[in-house]
DNA sequence: TGGTCTGTTCATGATTTCATGAAATGTAGG
DNA sequence: CCTACATTTCATGAAATCATGAACAGACCA
């Protein structure tokens, strides 16, 4: 372990003072987790102006309706996505526009600061 | 598999016309999952005005030195942190406002929608 | 030159995610 | 009632993540 002298232990004190509560921490990863995926940031993309049913989700994604309405399901617990029942379907749509546009300021985020190795490949 | 009258196919293709590009939704989902740590969202938030080396990030978050290091090495991958060597020490500082500051937007975003039992284990 | 200390990398095992297909639920229609 | 269909949930296996300790690299100092 650190010896003593090299910990800079009022730097580390006052770090630890303000940090957000552990529970606010876990709260936020677990949100930050459910947008790291590259199909749920699809399916956020896809629901901007637009209400579609699980079937149509699975197809714009490439996967299996399972597959799709276990995404849904994640993004619903975090408060992004909303859906109606009509009749057998359900219309998936934005709860929030602030998930949206999170996601959006990081792509916009990525295009500004691409590198040559990023640019290579889009 | 889906029956054709239930894709609303207009909508489908509409939705994938505008989605990005595969490879912009991964680097965004990377990007994000790697903010989906609790671990790496309180050393953003540790390194706030601050520099801080190794084992003093460890320390803040209760982990071993290599776990400290390898979280910082992922934060390091997505231009989040940056570091400076100093003799043996390593003083990492953030390397971009902007990561701290969507942390700190969603963790506003948590206060501000907190339900009650959310509330219930602040 | 050794020894010590910080930091990184590597290898391991436990836990979690992810995608799939099968089974279960619920609704519409004959 | 019974069937068909959209959706959800469950169970499985593959792959990724996470934390740890051990091994390794580099800097400082006697």
């Amino acid at each position: 372990m650190c010896e003593i002298d090299c910990i800079n232990p009022t730097a580390v004190l006052a770090a630890r003072e303000s940090l957000p509560s552990e529970p606010a921490l876990r709260r936020a990863a677990e949100r930050f987790k459910t947008l790291g995926h590259p199909g749920r940031l699809r399916i956020l993309r896809a629901l901007d102006g637009r209400e579609l049913c699980v079937c149509d989700v699975a197809e714009v994604l490439g996967v299996s309706m399972s597959g799709a309405s276990q995404h849904l399901r994640s993004l619903r617990t975090i408060g992004a996505v909303d859906y109606r029942a009509d009749g057998k379907l359900a219309y998936y749509s934005l709860a929030d526009p602030f998930w949206l546009q999170i996601a959006e300021m990081l792509l916009a985020k990525l295009e500004e600061t691409a590198t040559d190795a990023d640019l290579a490949y889009l």
